[in-house]
DNA sequence: ATAAATTCTATAATATTAGTAGGGTATTGA
DNA sequence: TCAATACCCTACTAATATTATAGAATTTAT
């Protein structure tokens, strides 16, 4: 399941694609538009702005807006960046990677093979979903 | 992400599926074989024992084995028991459906559509994984 | 200068997870 | 019958993660 955190990020990214070309929006604009926590929303901002999803202008007038097109903004990247792995077990995952215990004394757990199908099918179907297409219901 | 329960519901499933027919196993036995402790996994194999997977002797002598073809026991079902729903959000769920608080103002919120795809596919990748699929890796 | 906005760090409240403890109940076999 | 063995059940605890909230620092437009 998604956390509040992903589940808002994916929100106030569609606010964002949904207004027009060059404008602006503030994060009080955003929480109140996507009824989210404004100082919640707050930290989600700035961890999407380290992602180079979205910039930021300070001060007066300033505000968020996205840098990445969003079509090219996949639920796959969101998942990973508030949630980390899309496999089922670190052994399966491709970009959070970690042998499990048990991995260790057995090279390899019984589970793995199985968990990197499920992973792949998954991933596929999450880079699919882009926020343009979420945009566009 | 699986929980503990829930991957080591599957160790246990496993190591019943490779005994030889009509193997009782105990707890204890299970436990050290598929690493887990002990206690902890008396809690799981009960859940397991009430949903029908798995069904027990009591006394002297006892212990537990399959009652479900390894064959017809599949990685979606062990992730419903254990860890709930496989969609991302309640609301693009099958068996554990709630409307999101933002699906009951806007009668259905835009991740909707896209969650749903993902569950379809997720779910048709986990419902193709068994126990008898993992023990032959 | 002042107001408005982002940025940053710390903290609090709550929920979940993972595991432990300890006794109760059923069955076997001497 | 009685003791040993193994499942059954409930409660509890410790650690961790989640979901925020608070408050001050910084930046920018006017």
């Amino acid at each position: 399941m998604l956390s509040q955190k992903a589940k808002y990020a994916l929100k106030a990214l569609l606010y964002l694609a949904e207004q027009e070309e060059n404008h602006i929006s503030r994060t009080i604009e955003i929480a109140e538009g996507a009824h989210i926590p404004k100082k919640f929303l707050e930290q989600i901002l700035l961890d999407l702005k380290r992602a180079r999803f979205v910039s930021s202008k300070q001060g007066k007038m300033g505000g968020y807006y996205l840098i990445k097109s969003k079509h090219d903004i996949t639920l796959a990247e969101i998942h990973r960046l508030f949630d980390g792995a899309i496999a089922l077990l670190p052994c399966a995952s491709l970009n959070f990677y970690e042998p499990c215990s048990d991995c260790k004394t057995e090279n390899e757990c019984n589970l793995r093979h199985g968990l990197m199908m499920i992973r792949d099918e998954t991933l596929k179907a999450m880079q699919n979903i882009t926020i343009a297409s979420l945009v566009d219901k």
